[in-house]
DNA sequence: ATATAATTTGCGGGTTCCCGCAAGACATGG
DNA sequence: CCATGTCTTGCGGGAACCCGCAAATTATAT
């Protein structure tokens, strides 16, 4: 067995890679990649069938790099190592992930055994392991209860970026009072519109800037997501 | 000689701490702290007189640590160790820094004997280190030359905040107008206008909202620039 | 002190946003 | 089949935004 570590802060690096070794005695290699794009490489390369990875990337993000390796070979196992379970993150990866693939989701701040046990239930087992905090959100996402639903999540993207109501009609295939519709149910969930206690009568707050702060502060949007969907808007303004 | 370290990683701590001890054989004690808060306790009780921290921790942000130490003790030295040189970090400590303190500015991807020079430097012979790539953004920042003044930078954060022009004009005491004239002044230094080579009657963007997305792909803003000028608004709100 | 530049403010208007109302489209289930 | 609920679309209008123009104020420099 080899495993492809992936992960550019080198304390961080050599500890998952320590980690690995001990966890899975049956692997014979291990190799390290200091960013994204070299694992995207090295994993193309060497055929790899196991990797574990950070997500927050300098030179390029773990969820790309992810995209592409599960591209090119769907029955990748991988396993993502994190800081933050932020629901940008969490969104990201649900969104990339094959359908029937085995991967995982484990903080940083797990226990040592935790990171073990999650490498050898993956990549012996084949077993999904995802991280309790990381589940949680995952299914009040789904659970409509406070969560954004879909079309609620991309139309909250396309504002951060900040595209017009007509940009984003177009851009969607909807009429325009659609995506104000769509516009009002997401301050609706946002809770954009009496903060917790304010007075009543006066609108200190634009609604469509002011929900983009909510969604920044919640980390419903975080930097890596506003990147990545800054680049797919850019291609498509490519296209027309 | 007694060093305070704050640091939330559990192997940068444990890093730093080595480093600390070595590149300084005079420090007798290094006690090490988990988070922001932590550390400011410490420091109080302890009275450090020389510090090294992250900017980036859950619990309580490093800006937020070193305000409260500098404000008690303004003749602490204090060395940030930080993964990332974001505009938004760098404007952040500048606002803070005591006038004729002693402190640094270290990236974490800086070497060994980079770190170490710097903690004798600073904790020695008082010295301010900034590391090179931070330096540039500072004299950017202050050069007109693409960066943004102090006025333009406080309305961005304002926008991005979420505040009308109205709110916006009664915070900082500025007629409607003046506001409106600083966010021109602020799109045309974010190029807003014509994003590199658009189509040219059709506005696809909300300048408002794309001035803010832009901010957060350049990095001259980040969450922890939000969070506080979010905790400063909410402040403002309570005293109407 | 006078010229020059940079900010601030008011006015007016075109554009976009925000949304109530109401009618159609679509699915799900009895 | 109809009932119910969710989603979409058009219309219309009030509010907010964006900004050119021009006068007044303030800063800066020579």
């Amino acid at each position: 067995m080899k495993v492809l570590v992936i992960e550019d802060d080198p304390l961080h690096r050599s500890y998952l890679s320590e980690a690995v070794r001990a966890a899975l005695p049956e692997c014979l290699h291990v190799i390290e990649a200091e960013n994204g794009l070299v694992g995207e490489r090295l994993a193309r390369e060497n055929k790899f069938a196991h990797v574990v990875m950070d997500l927050q990337m300098n030179a390029r993000n773990g969820i790309e790099a992810a995209r592409t390796i599960w591209k090119e070979r769907p029955d990748t196992r991988i396993l993502f190592w994190s800081n933050y379970a932020d629901e940008a993150y969490v969104r990201g990866v649900s969104r990339i992930v094959p359908p029937g693939a085995a991967y995982g989701y484990v903080l940083k701040s797990a226990s040592d055994d935790r990171l073990k046990l999650a490498l050898r239930s993956i990549f012996i087992e084949s077993q999904c392991v995802i991280d309790r905090e990381v589940r949680g959100l995952q299914q009040r996402s789904l659970g409509n209860s406070n969560g954004l639903t879909d079309s609620e999540y991309e139309i909250l993207v396309d504002i951060a970026l900040g595209l017009t109501d007509r940009a984003i009609a177009t851009r969607r295939n909807l009429s325009l009072r659609s995506v104000q519709n769509r516009l009002q149910r997401l301050y609706e969930k946002l809770e954009v519109y009496y903060p917790a206690g304010a007075a009543e009568e006066d609108n200190r707050f634009n609604l469509r800037a002011r929900a983009v702060s909510i969604a920044l502060l919640r980390k419903l949007l975080n930097y890596s997501a506003l990147e990545r969907a800054e680049a797919e808007l850019s291609e498509w303004l490519a296209s027309h």
